[in-house]
DNA sequence: TTACAACAATTGCAAATGCACCTATGGTGT
DNA sequence: ACACCATAGGTGCATTTGCAATTGTTGTAA
């Protein structure tokens, strides 16, 4: 009887990261990327690849929590829009880079200060101690959670398994 | 010239919002909900019925960032599935009341403890002061998003603009 | 009271999503 | 060399999503 079944919305971690991720995502399309006729989901795209270069969709698939199959129509019609490239790798003929065009570029290097700027908004009032909390919390976090459960996978392969909605 | 344009990924806090909050839905969808033939939109409309008591749907859509038109089609099935019951409130014919039934009651008791539970593994390696300052900070940047950026609406109505996606 | 604006909920419809499956390539062990 | 499994990417198809109406209701101002 000590424990209400409840949850205490405004505590509750899961709640308040949904809150706040959608907050974030809510202004960013609304303010910056409709206008550039943009989805959340091609920035980050864009983002992972403009900061990590050249990358096989598997792996923009991972970091970005978008499902591969969801991304590899995505990307088709970012070719097509012109943001990016879509070419086989050499020496490995099943797998396939994809990279920013001259365009891709150019549309980040006027977005990427918006998303600066969005962060800044976001962080206002809180310190840099707090700030640095947040982010290396977060950073453990995400670390507690991919971590098999139990015995998952005994053997190598450090990760590799993962996104099933956007959140 | 001073700033290369890049986003530290493992630095940006939107990105490391989405990726925990990816995660956590993850292991909740895979771990608990699945098994109960729940989704994470079911959880979140779940959650808010059981914390909050019986809600009007705009309400509801407006606490879990879902579209009241996704909302409505996702409570007529959770109504067909005996988790809620929808009706119109008393005097106003208008409005539609969403709350619990027993046995919507009942998988909720069931759940919340895992919910709890997942926090709980989140958060290992933290300490309270720190936990602490991750929850103040991340209420104050909800805040901070969701104040009206400069002069949007002059007259009153305080928020109900909200979700695009579901991040 | 009679218009008219605001609001709550629903529905039409096109687009997006994700699972299951398929194809093609690469790697491994015998 | 061969069979075999794992990997990367793409597709088919049913479901879900969200924007734009649409319907019905309430509030309010002339």
């Amino acid at each position: 009887m000590a424990d209400r079944l409840q949850l205490e919305l405004g505590d509750y971690l899961p709640y308040l990261i949904n809150r706040v991720g959608a907050a974030l995502v809510d202004r960013f399309v609304a303010e910056k990327l409709s206008g550039a006729g943009l989805g959340i989901a091609d920035w980050r795209v864009l983002v992972v690849l403009s900061t990590r270069g050249a990358q096989r969709q598997v792996d923009v698939a991972e970091q970005t929590s978008i499902d591969v199959s969801t991304l590899s129509r995505l990307i088709a019609r970012m070719v097509r829009n012109g943001f990016v490239t879509r070419e086989r790798a050499p020496h490995n003929n099943r797998e396939v880079l994809v990279q920013l065009t001259a365009k891709g570029r150019a549309v980040m290097d006027r977005l990427i200060p918006h998303g600066r700027q969005l962060e800044t908004i976001a962080v206002e009032g809180l310190n840099e101690r707090e700030l640095d909390i947040v982010r290396r919390s977060l950073r453990q976090m995400y670390g507690n959670l991919t971590q098999r459960p139990a015995g998952d996978t005994p053997q190598g392969s450090v990760s590799k398994r993962s996104a099933r909605k956007g959140v």
